[in-house]
RNA sequence: GGUCUGUUGGUGAAGUGGUUUAACACGUCGCCCUCUCAAGGCGAUAUUCACGGGUUCGAAACCCGUACAGACUACCA
């Protein structure tokens, strides 16, 4: 079967990772089925709608690799694919389910319904619309309109029986109709609401999977009921768990790097985002845990996911960006990382073949891109400043030798390169007979300040003959 | 309050009635390697699957109840 999916946000020009992981999955359902994945824009609510926010979406799912067949940037044939463009279709909609008998005008005002919320609130009673504006004529209908009364059109639910679907990941969902309020579908500002443009649209689009968070569960009646008046078939229906927060709280712009940007901006690879985030609320068959996209599209099944709401931890997703990081080609990994090192230190003077030696050293060292400004500090620091354990370290015996051979010999070295560097190392190993720690330590004291660090001979090596020597000399 | 949903270790999770005395991965801890850090290797880390009942020869898995959590209950999506 040939899937259609969508991915519907609302321009608000922000995507956390619950965000786009709902557009990876439904990406991956249309790809494994040979289909079509589509971007529609839901701005039904021109209050929270964001400039640029378009762009931003596309570009968000161009880093992620995931290509948007058809959307508002490159149309396809059931356009269009803004919901404000769209609002004659759904008014048209919304009338013939009048005519039907299916939906009605409301007059109600917002004082009335007020009113009415307040009462069922004092007798603790769920708030449910009363049906009031039922009540009307064609003749009187017609007559309140022209007089230029604000309305709605509500949905006429059924009073008694139940609605159930199935669910792929939740299975049978039941509802009674009862239950189910005569919800707005068309707002007095002329636009629909989500619960009716979402169902008009995905039929008009040819959606045939429909993948969105779980809160729309017990909502989803409502729908079927609308795509049934219609005498529509509903879609495949994909509920996905949710994304919480490590305080266990849904993710919100306020969990600051559970955005996707941020992480991007913070040196991790869209692929392991992208990778990281399928793992959240989804396991394949089988161990594997990297996967490109194409590995996914082949393996990914729906009916795996998850029904219990997934914590992101930012832990994994540092181990999976650094699988990615490790495995880069040394110049892709260079390109990479390079802008980062740019951001914190100046590099000029420094030559291309110094700043790559630098970047490749730590490929093994650093989780995302960010992270290289304080791996390499010690690289850009001009005084060094001993802490007590160096200190202690260098009061012991034999290290004042050990410190003196090597300067002599590094003072006098031909060839500026780890491999001579090493050499003079070893020399200093056979003259003053020491080995292990109390011949790496000392020189790696006095060189670059600090007990730890990469290996020895490059950490020299980057630290320039220049610097080492004037270290060298204010040793003592 | 009502409706819907969920509950396996710090985290992601496997598991669909019987070699499960609960995989695998992250994290954490320990050891090895090593001048050190990182990487890598090895090992430890849930007497038990929210709790209480049941069904069954047998349950994390099936059923019922309770607790807790979340979502929905908007002219938001």
């Amino acid at each position: 079967m040939k899937a259609r999916t969508r991915f519907a946000p609302s321009p608000t020009g922000y995507m956390h990772i619950g965000n786009l992981r709902t557009a990876i999955f439904e990406y991956l359902i249309a790809k494994s089925n040979n289909g079509q994945f589509i971007l529609r824009i839901e701005d039904t609510d021109q209050k929270r709608k964001v400039d640029g926010a378009i762009d931003f979406i596309y570009d968000t799912l161009k880093l992620c690799n995931i290509k948007v067949d058809e959307g508002p940037n490159n149309v396809g044939m059931v356009g269009p694919y803004i919901q404000s463009e769209r609002v004659k279709i759904y008014k048209e909609y919304a009338e013939k389910l009048v005519e039907m008998g299916k939906a009605y005008y409301c007059f109600c005002s917002e004082e009335r319904l007020e009113e009415l919320r307040k009462k069922a609130q004092n007798a603790k009673r769920p708030f449910m619309y009363d049906g009031h504006c039922k009540k009307y004529s064609k003749d009187e209908i017609e007559e309140k309109i022209k007089n230029g009364e604000k309305y709605v059109i509500r949905q006429a639910m059924p009073k008694y029986g139940t609605s159930d679907f199935e669910d792929v990941v939740y299975g049978k969902i039941k509802v009674d109709n009862s239950v189910l309020e005569d919800q707005i579908l068309l707002k007095s500002d002329g636009y629909p609401t989500y619960n009716f443009a979402n169902v008009i649209d995905d039929h008009l689009m040819g959606i045939t999977h429909v993948i969105r968070g779980n809160e729309y569960l017990a909502q989803t009646p409502k729908y079927n009921l609308l795509y049934e008046a219609f005498g529509w078939q509903a879609p495949i229906y994909i509920h996905v768990p949710m994304v919480l927060g490590s305080d266990g709280i849904k993710l919100s712009k306020r969990n600051g790097d559970a955005s996707f940007m941020d992480l991007y901006n913070d040196g991790y690879l869209p692929e392991a985002i992208v990778n990281y985030l399928v793992l959240l609320g989804w396991s394949p068959a089988n161990n594997q845990e990297i996967f490109s996209i194409d590995e996914l599209i082949a393996n990914f099944d729906p009916k795996r996911i998850s029904k219990s709401p997934a914590v992101y931890d930012v832990k994994k997703l540092n181990w999976i960006n650094f699988q990615y990081l490790r495995k880069m080609e040394s110049k892709k990994y260079i390109e990479f990382i390079k802008p980062f090192l740019e951001k914190t230190y100046n590099l000029n003077g420094k030559s291309d073949e110094w700043i790559n030696k630098l970047i490749l050293l730590y490929q093994n060292h650093i989780n995302y891109g960010k992270e290289i400004s304080k791996e390499v500090e010690l690289f850009f620091k001009k005084e060094i400043d001993l802490d007590e354990e160096c200190k202690s370290f260098m009061q012991q015996d034999g290290v004042d030798q050990t410190i003196s051979i090597f300067k002599e010999k590094i003072k006098h070295i031909e060839e500026w390169t780890i491999e001579k560097i090493n050499d003079v190392i070893n020399d200093v190993k056979v003259e003053a007979d020491v080995k292990g720690k109390m011949l790496y330590m000392p020189i790696r004291i006095v060189t670059s300040g600090i007990m730890h660090g990469p290996e020895l001979a490059d950490t020299i090596y980057l630290i320039g003959k220049e610097t080492i020597l004037k270290r060298l000399e204010s040793w003592e």
